[in-house]
Order: C-alpha cells, then sequence, then structure tokens
DNA sequence: TATTCAACAAGCGCGCTCGC
DNA sequence: GCGAGCGCGCTTGTTGAATA
C-alpha cells in the first residue's frame, strides 16, 4: 500500500491513492492531500466557487483519480441553512400512473433547484405511511409532497412549525394547517354522468374503489351522485361489473371512478363484446391510450401538473413564504376520444 | 495601498467511547 | 447511568500572504 504525507493538514493526514485497499470512501481530506491543496480549496472547487485555474485544474485531476463523490450529508451539516437539497414523495403506490407522472411534475421543478426527489409507496396504510415520513424526516428532507392514507397528520405539526415544508395533494388536510393541491374529483365526476346523460344515457353505472378508500373515492362517489340527481336509481359497484353487464337491467353507460378500475371495466366490455355498445368514461387518464381501441372518454387531470404545482408550493414555503396555508384547486377536463359518445342501445 | 485568493479554524448533528 | 469529549465530512467567515 502507499502512503505520502498530506502536505496540508496540520493534523498529519495521510492519503492513500488505491482507496479500495483502504475500504472507504475517498473524501474531502483525501482530495486535498493528494492535489497538495487546503480542505476549503477543495470545498470551492467542488462547489464551482472561483478558484485559480492551475488549483482547479490539480483539485479535478485528484477527483477524478481518486473517484472522489460529493458528500451532500456531510455538506448539509455545516450549511447554514441546514438543507438537505432533497424532498420526498409518498403516495399509495409508486406504480401508479398517476403517482408516476405527479413525481415526473415535481420533480421537474425540483431539478431547476437541483434538489433530489425520494419516493416511497404507503400501500394505504396509515402505520406505514407514517413510519415513511418519519423515516424521510430522520434523513433530513426539506420538504414532503404527500398524498395522504392516514387521517391524523397532527403529529407533523412541530415539522411544519420548525420549517420542513409540507404540501399535500388530492386531499385536503384535516388535522394540520399546510399548503394542498387538490382535484376537483366531485365536479369531475358530475361532469362526466352529465357527457353520458347528454348522450341520452340514463342508466349509468359507477364502478370504483369504495368510499371508505379515500377522500378522492368518496368525492367521486358524491360527485356521481349528484349528478345523477333526477334519476330513477344510482348504481354503484365495487368490484366486478360482469355480473351486473350479464343481468336483465344492464346499465347503457359506465362511469369508471380510477385508472386502475377503467383498465378492468375495458377488459370486461371487450371480454363480453361490449366494448363498442355500452358508453364508457373513465376518471384519471391511463398510459397506452393512443394504442387501445375503441379510445376511451376521460375526464383526465393533469397529474405532472399537480406535482408540478405542489412543488412549487413546497419551495415557496422553504424560501421564506409565511402565509396562511393555500388550497390550490385544480379542474379535471373531459377529453372526448369515442366510448363516451356512445348512444344508448335500445 | 488595495485587491485577490488560499489557508485556517470554528462548528454543524449525531453516535460513540471513556471516565466518573 | 450520565455527561464530557471526540470524530465524522463538510461549509464558511476570518485571517494573512502575495501581487498589482
Amino acid at each position: 500500500m502507499r502512503a505520502c504525507d498530506s502536505g496540508s493538514s496540520r493534523s498529519g493526514t495521510r492519503y492513500f491513492p488505491d482507496n479500495e485497499m483502504t475500504g472507504r470512501r475517498p473524501t474531502m481530506k483525501d482530495v486535498a492531500a493528494m492535489a497538495g491543496v487546503s480542505l476549503s480549496t477543495v470545498s470551492r472547487v467542488v462547489n464551482g466557487q472561483g478558484v485559480d485555474a492551475d488549483l482547479t485544474a490539480k483539485v479535478q485531476r485528484a477527483v477524478e483519480l481518486l473517484g472522489y463523490r460529493h458528500n451532500h450529508a456531510a455538506g448539509s451539516l455545516r450549511r447554514s441553512s441546514g438543507l438537505s437539497s432533497t424532498i420526498g414523495l409518498i403516495g399509495e403506490d409508486i406504480g401508479d400512473p398517476f403517482f408516476a407522472a405527479f413525481h415526473r411534475g415535481a420533480e421537474q421543478v425540483a431539478r431547476e433547484r437541483s434538489v433530489v426527489t425520494f419516493a416511497a409507496s404507503s400501500d394505504g396504510n396509515p402505520e406505514y405511511e407514517r413510519e415513511i415520513i418519519e423515516t424521510m424526516l430522520g434523513r433530513r428532507v426539506d420538504g414532503l409532497l404527500l398524498i395522504p392514507t392516514g387521517k391524523d397528520h397532527s403529529y407533523l405539526r412541530r415539522d411544519v412549525a420548525t420549517g420542513t415544508g409540507l404540501v399535500f395533494v388530492n386531499r385536503p388536510p384535516k388535522t394540520i394547517d399546510t399548503d394542498c393541491v387538490i382535484t376537483d374529483h366531485r365536479g369531475g365526476a358530475r361532469q362526466a354522468v352529465a357527457h353520458l346523460r347528454a348522450h341520452g344515457h340514463e342508466r349509468i353505472a359507477f364502478v370504483g374503489p369504495g368510499p371508505d378508500e379515500g377522500f378522492a373515492a368518496a368525492e367521486r362517489l358524491a360527485g356521481y351522485r349528484e349528478g345523477m340527481d333526477g334519476l330513477e336509481e344510482d348504481i354503484v359497484v365495487h368490484g366486478d361489473l360482469e355480473p351486473l353487464l350479464a343481468g336483465d337491467e344492464a346499465p347503457t353507460a359506465v362511469f369508471s371512478a380510477q385508472n386502475l378500475v377503467t383498465v378492468e371495466v375495458m377488459r370486461t366490455l371487450f371480454r363480453l363484446g361490449l366494448d363498442r355498445v355500452v358508453a364508457h368514461v373513465g376518471f384519471d387518464d391511463i398510459p397506452l391510450r393512443g394504442a387501445i381501441a375503441p379510445p376511451v372518454t376521460m375526464v383526465a387531470h393533469d397529474a405532472a401538473d399537480l406535482g408540478q404545482t405542489a412543488a412549487e408550493l413546497l419551495f415557496s414555503r422553504l424560501d421564506g413564504f409565511n402565509g396562511r396555508a393555500r388550497e390550490v384547486v385544480r379542474r379535471p377536463v373531459l377529453i372526448e376520444r369515442g366510448t363516451g359518445e356512445l348512444q344508448p342501445v335500445s
């Protein structure tokens, strides 16, 4: 093993060019020793502050030879702001296309500020959600974008009071005063039903998660019921649609209240040969929509826009905005693609 | 003398060790 | 068991040397 004197620090640090043999990652101290400059010079070069060109080249060469990677955790330890340049995104399922698009929107805003995003799934479990939140805060994320599962988030009050950014997405906060971005789920569902009614349908089935499965589900069901006002009966299905379609009182139209449910409804209609017979409007757009025939009419909220807006609210707090909690409502848009415009077959 | 720039040293939060 | 002290890796305000 080669070793040489540090040449800079009075503590007599020795550097080992072949760090693989020391079994630890190279630090700034190692870079400084190899380049023959002080630690602060390395810090300035690494952080892009103006340092003499020759010294910069020496430092950059040492960085390259040692394979040095900047330790942001150590940096945030000392940095006066105490910020880690990371934010956490938590939703029920990061595999959900909605969450993926939401993440992308938030990431775009974060990237402009050199902030890294971490994402995690709560699996719809409030206890696990809390565990993830605690873990992310323990890792000193600067803020959280939370698509909440749990009902009580009062345990975050102290974190918010001490500067941690927190934005609720798609569900307004009940037990904590914080910013939120929500979709007008109720209005979107009303719009879907109104669209189907305008095309002559009266027997319209709602297919979706149960009202106990969150704010969005409950709001969409409520919007459906409001939209159905004046008609004889609501047809609400939480599960398999097939038995209903096979019965005598089959609906002439279906409103599916969530993207994964929409996919299931499409499969069922296709299997029964009803995909061009029963009208269908879905809530939440789905991937591969262009490759699907017939194309499904959608009430789409722009998940990327939600992510972007939520991130902007979060960063405005981190930048010092100290006003009252804000609520931004995004109205979904109905996109006609064909299935929602089918007329009822008499 | 004024300006530039690198070195020094303090200190951040946390975990660990050591001595009482 | 408890508190003091230290080390980790880094940033940043201050200091002082070199140069114009």
